[in-house]
DNA sequence: AATGAATGAGGGTTCATTCAT
DNA sequence: AATGAATGAACCCTCATTCAT
């Protein structure tokens, strides 16, 4: 009697001809609601207790529900971190260079977007919390800036005697200033100084940096949010 | 059961006749012996663990200790990187105000203050590790950067939009360095480097950054381990 | 929520009129098709997983169904197993008692049963599996061994100090070395030396048992899976 | 600052002058007694809840101790089973092995070795539950039984068609007897019956079953319960 | 009937803290 | 002082069962 055995759990059960059962359409969509419910919980979760100190039972009551549904979604608090911050990162990217994608000049594009990232920090105490805990290097969310930086160094727009030390430099005082931003108030120019700090650290000269931040920016768009 | 728990601030055991007999004496330096070998062990369990992912067995098993001796001297963890905390900021400072006590300049005091630091930080992983996740704002370590910095801008040494957004950028560049510096290898220049970036973000100008990064460096005064 | 839960029973669901509709007749072909299917399943996570250690998703899995649609067939593992070990037994006594109804003398009829038994146990690695967890003491799948050795008793065929003691023996001896087959390698004659030893055991004499040993096992009658 | 990093946890803390500290004597004191109150307790959770059965519960009620305290010991619930089998298994073979030391006779060690171990089954219901779920196959406690059996099948004492058939008849035997000891009342003679079956079952010519039968059984000698 | 998302009770495990010696 | 066994609250995770579609 040898087992014939099913392939496990098909993902898509089709009715006999061949169009999507309606049970299966439905679940789908309670399925994508519900993650993008327990992320969008979880990054306020995470912005509060911090990545390490937040536990199951944060997630559910932000979540609004039960322990054994979490489960159902992610295995452990760790992938749901993973998964927040890969949503965030699309996320980030995606607003970000929206706004920025008709700049051609390098260091503009750069100083740009760290403005934008900054005024998104100080309108967005969670998404603040966020990420003022994550370590972006690496990750995609980084690429973009760091090509434009790359740019700017071979237009000699910028001078610096490192690349990685440029990269710590920028990576470090937006972390810190967003850190600061929720502990005390800041000016409603924080953001813009810490920019113009930033660039002068890069080498990039006086008048360049004031077209910058004479640059009005462009305005916010942000999407809802969605997973995938 | 709540922990009304007074710290239990050992007055002076004085013998009869008020004089300190022998065994007080001796028992107050086993005490101080253990109390440093407790911290000195927390550094490199807090550096390597992290300042929330270390428990107690960590501590004990790295002094060398049983289990109810650390309640003996520090009623919770927490207590104990308070501790550690302090004992590392006076070393610090300490060393660093040491080596720079005869330099008058505000803003050649600060560089090489940052350069002090950040060979510190090169040459030792557990103190990096440590420090890089303090956050040492308000803290009495960055009191006298802070001053000098001060000095530097009554002075028209800096030019910054904001001391806040000056600081932010100081300690963001520093930590942030100093946490890379654990994950990457970095060049024998990392913490020059990022000295030379701050100095230019704070908008010195380059003949006078040129002039502290020639400065040869202070010999190292690693201190012993004391406490208190 | 303590479980008050009659066994939904479903009555004939006669169309208006008494008569059976067509839907009602597909649906009960198509009921009984899945009952049958998960049953079968069963019998094979019990042999692998134990009585105890199978979870609903193993059955799931291996029927190759929802997890909603087990509880329309069964409201607990438990009473798959039931019905599993009913299922069991009705095929059991059936096919063997085919095999040996033309036997008359009674110490033969359970010699060859025992025989029977145990080269299905050989044959049927999920069968031996399941059947040599449970306790088939009282079971309707020992009635006619009974039986068969009550007569041999009284025939002098069999020479016993109780008959508690002699059903222990042959349940025993049956069952280990049916657990035994699964763990490790054993001979084609095993189920043959087993029977001798429990014939031996019941003080059958020498000539009877070679008699016994000596018949030719009747063709293995292996009915289809079908439920009631 | 290279960390000394003692020995963790030294197993024998001595004091100075080589003796073994006072607190340290007392304290294994106390955790041997503790040990082998778990063990007790396990010995009768695992009897009536199963093997599988049991959870930590059972074990900290019954050994009246806290949860923690439980893993202060065991791991796991395995490694308790493991650990209590191992205890089982000494003592098993220990107290039998004591009792027939003085007989020579293959056959006859092995035929009131069976007794013994039956009477203890009979008048231990906790021990009965326990041992009757173990697989005791290839475990030391049957080392012993196996010796004398494999001598008495070369002095031809035995008549059996395969070692391997006999010792499945001989555990099974045992083992089935064990468990309905524990579920229906069983006469007084139910060991020493199954005892007689079962050498009848290896082929022992009556003669010497009546005589291994006559034999007075050795006083029990239970030796109190003590781990190692 | 069939489906699979949601639920929450039950059980496992860790670890800060207490306390007798 | 130092020791380490004992404690139990806080967390983690699984899985039987329900229920809307």
């Amino acid at each position: 009697m040898p087992k014939p055995k099913k392939p496990p759990l098909r993902k898509t059960t089709a009715g006999p001809g061949g169009r999507l059962n309606h049970r299966t359409v439905v679940g789908r969509r309670r399925r994508a609601r519900t993650e993008a419910r327990i992320i969008e919980a979880a990054l306020h979760v995470f912005a509060e207790k911090g990545l390490r100190g937040a536990v199951i039972d944060d997630f559910i009551k932000a979540a609004g529900i039960a322990r054994g549904t979490f489960y159902n979604y992610f295995p452990s608090i760790g992938e749901l971190l993973l998964a927040t911050r890969k949503w965030l990162n699309d996320d980030l990217v995606q607003s970000i260079e929206d706004s920025i994608s008709d700049i051609d000049d390098p260091i503009t594009r750069f100083g740009v977007g760290i403005r934008l990232w900054m005024r998104r920090a100080a309108s967005d105490r969670a998404w603040c919390g966020f990420v003022s805990q994550l370590r972006l290097f690496g990750t995609p969310a980084l690429e973009k800036p760091l090509r434009d930086i790359k740019r700017a160094l071979r237009a000699r727009q910028i001078d610096v005697p490192s690349m990685d030390a440029a990269m710590d430099l920028v990576q470090g005082a937006k972390t810190y200033a967003m850190y600061r931003m929720l502990t005390e108030p800041r000016g409603a120019d924080h953001g813009n100084n810490i920019a113009i700090l930033i660039l002068q650290g890069l080498g990039v000269n006086r008048k360049t940096i004031a077209e910058i931040m004479r640059r009005p920016l462009p305005e916010f768009r942000r999407q809802p949010m969605t997973i995938r």
